[in-house]
Formats: structure tokens, sequence, C-alpha cells
DNA sequence: ATACGATGCGGACCGGTGGTCCGGTTTCTT
DNA sequence: AAGAAACCGGACCACCGGTCCGCATCGTAT
């Protein structure tokens, strides 16, 4: 009832700013450095119809930052394991955190541009609240944070700072810390929170 | 020899932005609402002085910053133990990261507005380079950090993430946490980083 | 096919911000 | 006292995110 037929124009054009901004986060070193005016340039259209589809420089980033995590949300709410629910907490926990460590170095542009937008903190999006959430359930029930003493709460936060997406590109980016070798750093902390102790 | 005396007006006017920043920072919610021409306004200068003495918007907080710092870093380069050096490694480093937490708490509309700047990532500053490689260094004499496999240097950049400015504005600003209690759950996780397992 | 209303388009325009510039003034030196 | 170097200040600039509205385009009813 509230959703009349969209524009052909207007879907085509959609795909288009989606697909120019997505090219050009990717390609400019610095988010801050893509300009709307840019955006609409690339995609051949006018800045009156990017602020038309997607609201302000937020809502862009924010459309191409969820549907490139679509998959991704997927797999954990609803996948096989280890991502998916079902799986011991033990096992749980560092998949989703690697998880979610590959999809910041494939995606650092975007969550870059995401972080750089400064009107609004990380920390109010609501998808870290979702994966907040998810690992602080999860953690609790690994023997250490079941108290209700808010331990699993705040190592839930801890180690979602772990995979920031400035301090993955200040790894991989800057200092050209290899793919692997991080998972496996971060794997090797993430065990080390959880109290497996690892071999000298 | 290439110092001459710097004259009288410069350095007072100098004095008067850095208070009047202080004071604006302190006051308004958010640091980006807090426009270049307030600062200088509110000290009563032009905007010439005020980037002729600090370059641009970056040097001004920076310069702030480092001088609220300035006492932290003393107490930890040259003072008494558990900050100073020749503490033991398992006692200073929680030390550590404890006193950077007061630090962001304390101080933490000068952190957020430092990393507001959008210019440059948290990560390029010397400031966060000097206090990774203190802490790396201390966790490398800890059992199981010691190999050259990188595990303490990742480790000493996931705990500086754990007292990020804008997180620790979430928890303490936003969602009401409580200092003593932060302080008491950075502890925890701290200590189960190191290895020293908790009670449940 | 045609004509008409709704929907979306586009780029000129606006408010505001960080940063610059230069004529006039203040301070230091001799 | 007087000259020169250093500094002050606010008008000014470039640029960015975001708005607006006359006009083109599309979907539909006939």
């Amino acid at each position: 009832m509230t959703d009349r037929k969209p524009r052909k124009d207007a879907v085509r054009n959609r795909a288009s700013l989606l697909a120019a901004a997505e090219e050009l986060f990717a390609s400019r070193a610095r988010p801050e450095d893509v300009t709307m005016s840019d955006v609409a340039a690339a995609a051949g259209v006018g800045k009156g119809t990017l602020f038309r589809a997607f609201g302000d420089r937020t809502g862009l980033i924010r459309a191409l930052y969820e549907a490139r995590l679509e998959p991704l949300r997927d797999a954990v709410t609803a996948g096989p394991p280890p991502l998916g629910p079902g799986t011991p907490p033990l096992e749980r926990v560092p998949a989703l955190l690697d998880a979610v460590l590959c999809f910041k170095i494939d995606h650092r542009h975007l969550a870059l541009a995401l972080e750089a937008t400064g009107s609004d903190s990380p920390y109010d999006a609501d998808h870290y609240d979702r994966w907040h959430a998810l690992l602080r359930d999860a953690l609790e029930q690994v023997p250490g944070f079941g108290g209700g003493d808010g331990s699993g709460d705040f190592a839930a936060h801890a180690l979602l700072a772990a995979v920031r997406a400035d301090m993955v590109e200040h790894l991989v980016g800057a200092r050209g810390v290899e793919r692997e070798r991080l998972r496996s750093q971060l794997a090797d902390f993430t065990a080390r929170v959880l109290g497996q102790r690892s071999e000298a």
C-alpha cells in the first residue's frame, strides 16, 4: 500500500550512484576527499538526485556498508557453524571476530568512510549494537564471564575495539602486515582472553 | 641563537587561546561544533592570531592535549612504581592501562576532539607510537608474549584500543557506567590477557 | 498512439567552515 | 628616539554538504 512502483530511471540511478561511490571510495586514498559532487558526477547524475536517493552523506555510505554486510549477517543469524547459532561459545567467539576482521580488511575503505563521517560515533550505529549483543551473549556462556558483573559486556566491547577499521587500516595498510598474519594474531589474542593459554 | 625572544603579547595571546579552547571543548557537547572563530572570539583575538600560533585546527587541539598529557608522561618515563620504569611487567602493564583510562575519562573532550579532526588517523599521532612501544616492550617481558611473532605488538594495539576515547565516552557518557566500575572491568580484562585467570 | 498527471532530475544556489592575506599597530633593539 | 621586525585582526577566499524549484521524463488511462 505504502510503496508505489519506483520509476525505472530512479532505480538505475540509485545503482549507478552506489557503484560510483564504491569505486571512488576504493580508489581514493582518504574517504574525506571523495566529495558528494564527485560521486554524483562519476555516476553521471546531478547532486539533487544523490541526496534525494540517500538523504545525506552518512545515508549513502551506510547503504553501501549494509549491502556488503548482508551476507555476513545472514551467515551469523541463520548459517552453519562456526558462525551460525548453535555453535559452542568457545568456538563461536573466535569465529565471529575472525569474520569481522576479514570483513574489515576487505572493505576497509567503506568502514573508514563510515567512521569518518564524524557526525556520529561508531558506537551509535545500530549494527554495532547487534555485534556487541551477539558477542556479549556468547561470552557470557563462557566460564569466568558469566556473572552479572558486566565483564562479558566489557570484554565484548574490548574485543570489537581490536578489529576497528582504522586500526586494521594502520596495520594492513600503513605497516604492511599480511592478512593471514593479522588473523592469527587476533586468534591468539582472543584465545588468551578466553582463558586458553597458548604455548610459549 | 636561532630563537629570539618572543613578544609578550604573543605569549599572552597563546595562553588566552589555549584557555579559551579548553573551556569551549569542555562545555560544548560535540567537539565539531566548536569552531575556530569561536575560539578566537572567546579569547578576544582575531582568527589570524589563532592560526599563526597553532598552524591549523589539529595543531591547536594537539597542543592542548600534549600539555595535559605531560604530567602522565613524566610519571611514566621517570616516576616511581607502578608507572615508572623498573616496575615488573606484570604489575606495570595494568598500571599503564589504568592510567591511560583515567586520563581519557578526565580529558575525553580533548581526546574526542583530537580524534574528530578527521584529517589524520589516531594511529599517525606520535604519542600513540610512544604508548604502543612502551606497552609492547613491557608485554614482551611477560611469558607467552616473548616470541618474535608479534603477539606482544598486536596485544599492545588491542589493549590500547580498549581505552579509546570514543569507546570511553560511549560507556561513561552515554551509558552512564561509573568510573570505578569501568576501571575494575578494564583491570579484569587486562588480567585475563596477561594470563591471570580470575575467579568466577 | 496520445495526452496528461505524477515523479524524479539537475545544477544554480545557500550557509557556514577552515584557512589566508595584508595594512596598520605594537614591541624590541640600538 | 626611531627604525625595523614581528604580530594583530577581521575582511576575504575556496570549498563542502545540503536545498530548491523549473523542467524533463516516465507511467498510465483513454
